[in-house]
DNA sequence: ATGGTTGCAACGCAA
């Protein structure tokens, strides 16, 4: 079985025990962090090597920042997407044997009458055409990271309050079911899954003990690979842990052959 | 009721 995960960890300097902790549990072959919050040169990856995991890494000082943890290392890494100026590292990509790899940190947004929001809107459309013109080139392809995006009402704890909000509004997504509609697949929405499942609790108001949370971070895989996808699942082990990311990880397992 | 929490890095900004 191929195990791979997605977590964004709001700080690796912080999270690095935890993610250490999760990947002695859970053996993922690929985890992709976001959020990592660290320059290259301060990035962990003796630490991580020690633990048995390749690295690759684009990060910044003190916001976003994505890395690719590997049992094996990959080929032919990119750090941005092409044609969209972006000073902030957000993503990075990977291929693995014949598996082609996108980790993507996408924009927050802030609010939709914040300059932040276009910003969101322009990278997302951005990204679409990036993944136009890749998906064909690969047919086992997967994007998976923190999307900033709730795609439908039962991702979010309370729809009618979540109604027009970041993360929730209709234009955001419009952009995430035409990732979908380029071909793609929610893997999560694969499988048979529980009643409000989230993947994000604010810090405040004791939002992750009383679940109100939302699903942002996703794992989307070309027909290829969803064919193969055996499992998926949010796992909120990490959440209860002493001093935990905002995020829990997500998992997908694949069968190989 | 428009709060609250965390991380960074330096007491504001981003999430």
């Amino acid at each position: 079985m191929l195990k791979i995960a997605t977590w964004n960890v709001n700080s690796l300097r912080v999270r690095l025990p935890h993610v250490l902790q999760w990947l002695a549990d859970k053996q993922p072959d690929i985890l992709a962090l976001q959020e990592t919050k660290l320059t290259d040169p301060d990035f962990p990856f003796a630490e991580l090597k020690q633990a048995g995991y390749e690295c690759v890494f684009s990060g910044q000082p003190t916001y976003n920042g994505v890395a690719i943890l590997s049992r094996n290392p990959g080929v032919d890494v990119v750090t941005a997407i092409p044609e969209l100026e972006d000073p902030q590292r957000r993503v990075l990509g990977i291929t693995y044997g014949d598996i082609r790899i996108l980790n993507v940190y996408i924009p927050n947004g802030e609010s939709l009458v914040s300059a932040k929001y276009e910003y969101k809107l322009n990278w997302l459309l951005h990204l679409e055409r990036y993944l136009e013109r890749e998906l064909p080139k690969y047919s086992k392809f997967i994007i998976l990271g923190d999307f900033n995006i709730a795609p439908e009402e039962m991702d979010v704890h309370d729809p009618q309050s979540w109604a027009g909000q970041v993360l929730f509004s209709d234009k955001e997504r419009a952009a995430f079911q035409s990732m979908l509609k380029l071909g793609f697949n929610d893997c999560f929405r694969l499988h048979e899954q529980a009643e409000k499942s989230f993947s994000w609790w604010d810090y405040r108001m004791n939002a992750f003990k009383r679940n109100r949370g939302v699903r942002i971070d996703h794992i989307l895989a070309s027909t290829g690979l969803a064919e193969k996808c055996v499992n998926c699942y949010i796992d909120k082990d990490p959440r209860g842990w002493e001093r935990p990311s905002d995020h829990t990880p997500v998992v997908a397992e694949f069968h190989k052959d």
